[in-house]
Order: C-alpha cells, then sequence, then structure tokens
DNA sequence: GAGTGGTCTAGACCACCAA
DNA sequence: TGGTGGTCTAGACCACTCC
C-alpha cells in the first residue's frame, strides 16, 4: 500500500516487523544490542537507534538500559481516534449542517458534576443545550457544561457559533478524556433526537482539562446509526 | 505531573507547546525555520528537528519542505485507545472471569461477509459463538467468524482458550478496524446477555488482517453499564 | 532555482539498572 | 559496576516544493 520509504530507519523497522510476524523475533524475545544490529544493517548506530526507538514508541518493543530491547509479550496496540467536530461529521456524509442553541443559563453545578470536575460543589457554571443537525434531520444532542472561572465564556454568544468550535479555537491544546457508552434515550433525548422514548442512543461524554483546570464538560447523544471508527 | 525531562528535545518540546497555549504562536501560525530556532535554544538543528518532528508526529505541528513549520489549525488529536482482552477487563473490575464456548461451525459467509471481508462469497468459514463472564454474570456476548484459508484453527480446542486469546498469541501484529456503535437487543444478544429485548447494548465490531488477508470478523456485544475510555 | 525540512554519519558522553 | 540504551553534536547531502 504505502510506497515503500526509502529511508533507511524506515526499511529498517519494516525489516524489524517483518521479523516479528515470521517469528524469526517472537513475542517476548530478545534482540541482539544496538550496536550489533547497527553493524548487521550496515547503518550508524544512531541510525538503528531512530528505528527502534520509534518500534518502542508505537508499543512493539521494550527498551530498558542494560536490559536490552525485546519484543513486547502482548504489543500494547493503541488505537488512533481522531476526534472530529460535529459540523465536518455531517458535511463528511454530504449533508447541509445546521446548528441550533436550545438553552443557555446559569445553573449551580450538581453532585456529580462538581466530583467528576474536581471543583467546589454548587459553583455557577454556564449550561447550554444544543442541537447539531443534517438536512434538517436531527444528529446530535449536546449537554454541556462550562467552567467560567477557567473560560471567558460569558460575553461569547453561542447562537453563532457552536461552544466546541468555540472552545476549540481559543484554548488550544487541551487535553481530554472520552467515554463512549450505549444507552436508552430519556424524555430530553428522545424529544430532541426525534427517536423513541428508550431506544438506544450512542453517548460520548467529553471532559476538557486545560493546564490542570477543568473547561467543560459534554455529553452528547447521537441517533442509533452512529457509530465511531478508529483503525490500529 | 511528569518529572520534568532533562533532555533538552524534551525541553524544547514543552517550551514550544507553551508558546502554542499562550498564544505566542496562535493556531495556523508560522513557525521560524530550523536553523533559527536551533540558534535560539542554542542548540544543534537535529536536536531542534527532533522535538519538531516528534510534535508534527503528535499531529501539533505541520512541516514541509520549503513551506516551513506552522501550527495546526485545528491540533488534530488523536485518543490513543488500549486494546484490552476480555479476561483483563473482567478481571480488572474485581470479577471472576469465566469463559464458555456456545457454538462452533462450518458455515459459508453470508454476503455481507464476504463483501466486508473482501473475499469469495460463500467461502466456508469458522463460526463461533462465545460469552465471557465475571462472577458467572455475562459481560461480552462474541459473535465470530474466521478465515480458515489465513489462519490455521481448524484443529484448535476453543473451549479451552478464547479465539482472541489464541490469536493474539498466534498471529502478532496485525491490523485491525474497530467499529463502536449502539443497538437494541435481538433475540439472541437478549438471551446470552440476559438484557430485555430491544434494550440498548454497547457493540464493538472488529475486523482483523495480516499482511492483507482477512482473518477474523468479531462482533461484540456488551450489556448496558459498559464503555470504552480514552485520553488525549 | 533556491530554500526548507528529511535523513544519515561518526563520535562522544551520560544515565540507568541488572548482575 | 559494566553494559545497554538515551541523547547531543557538527557536518553533510538529499528531496521536496513553492516561487
Amino acid at each position: 500500500m504505502s510506497p515503500a520509504p526509502k529511508a533507511s530507519y524506515h526499511a529498517i523497522k519494516a525489516e524489524v516487523l517483518e521479523r516479528i510476524r515470521s517469528q524469526v523475533w517472537p513475542p517476548g524475545a530478545m534482540l541482539p544490542g544496538d550496536v550489533v544490529l547497527a553493524r548487521e544493517f550496515g547503518c550508524a548506530r544512531s541510525t538503528l537507534t531512530r528505528a527502534m526507538q520509534e518500534l518502542a514508541h508505537d508499543g512493539i518493543l521494550e527498551r530498558k538500559r542494560k536490559a536490552g530491547t525485546r519484543v513486547r509479550p502482548t504489543p500494547e496496540r493503541h488505537a488512533r481516534l481522531s476526534i472530529p467536530l460535529v459540523r465536518d461529521e455531517v458535511t463528511a456524509s454530504g449533508a447541509q449542517y445546521s446548528y441550533q442553541l436550545l438553552r443557555s443559563t446559569l445553573r449551580a453545578a450538581p453532585a456529580w458534576l462538581s466530583t467528576r470536575l474536581d471543583i467546589a460543589p454548587g459553583t455557577q457554571m454556564l449550561f447550554l443545550e444544543c442541537l447539531h443537525s443534517g438536512d434538517a434531520t436531527p444528529f446530535q444532542y449536546e449537554q454541556r457544561w462550562i467552567n467560567l472561572n477557567a473560560v471567558a465564556a460569558q460575553e461569547v454568544d453561542f447562537t453563532q457559533i457552536s461552544p466546541n468550535a468555540w472552545l476549540v479555537a481559543h484554548m488550544p491544546l487541551s487535553n481530554a478524556e472520552l467515554v463512549f457508552s450505549a444507552a436508552p434515550a430519556n424524555d430530553d433525548v428522545a424529544g430532541h433526537l426525534d427517536v423513541p422514548l428508550g431506544s438506544p442512543v450512542f453517548v460520548k461524554e467529553r471532559v476538557t482539562w486545560f493546564d490542570g483546570a477543568p473547561l467543560t464538560h459534554t455529553r452528547m447523544f447521537y441517533h442509533a446509526g452512529y457509530c465511531v471508527v478508529s483503525q490500529i
């Protein structure tokens, strides 16, 4: 598939992977030292090292000083899961994206939220409800809490820009925790997504942090056909 | 949190991230060239390059020859999603893991499957149904198709070892495509997971490839409380 | 064509940790 | 404490791509 990288460290990575797949170096096996391997491949140690470090970074190998390099017994594979904007998800399917702010109020943080975000109980927060649609069909219903102590969002007009789009632009490089689950639609969700009460909906929950402070908590509800795709 | 890496390329990464967060280099901004930055940081160009390449690999920066380096307008964040074995998921919650093979038959691949795996329609495949439980409570119900043309699994006794555990051990470094979704429990699923008909279940679908050949297709159904957690 | 990032090298010193 | 990987350097040449 990929057009055969010419760089020698790429070639080395490929060769090492091939030896693992063909059980020359089975899971758990010890590899020769960097110096030896570099001599075998006829390259500088730094080149060999770069290949090995990337494989270690990818969870294929395990490197320890003095102990040497070994194939991870159970390769710790990680799926790379991109985090799309709702707008992009909708337009990618060819539909016309539209966004609607359903509610915007100040509310005291409920107990579960203050625990989840590790903030003082009863803190005043901005609570938003939004609906994202494709061709006038509800696509995602969103319940969002914004921590006004960490985000200067009081003056923002969220009828014009979705909270996610605004936050991405103004708070780059925040960290987040994602949770995916399945749940029955309650009154709110069923009404806004236009699905039967109790029918399965896909739920994403996301908590976003910036520099140690919680920024926002979001629950996103999708109609049943929705799915998340990822590659390993 | 992390104990302040001393390596200079780590320090450079941290400094660049800090400048992005503090809007010195806002999203979309152009950075000085590698040579200039290396002079500013007082290090060799290779050291600077390593830091920048890792940031580019992480989706923070965008590097192009001649064009230079810029901050990605919408940082393409990737969640790292580990792929656990069911056994580990169950025991992690403190429960006693048990596994049961419900069915093992040879069947012709249905149309949807041969399309999905890109194999000849009607190919004979091994079809398995498995139940994974924690403390005798159903945890995951699994429907699996195995491509016997790519996997020598005819002689394996899947009553003793779960197909996933066997495949992981015998087919290292395979690629996979993951799909998460929510669906209503049908007769099969409701019966095996012991949940009401039509109630929401979390579904994982996984297709595994090795060296271009499809190995196995799996649908995994979880009880409603289940969720997938991921960090960015 | 020229400027930028991509890669390689040879050598050096350092930091960690199993024996 | 010795061997292993981790990092840095100075310099070189290459490859891509924008102008």
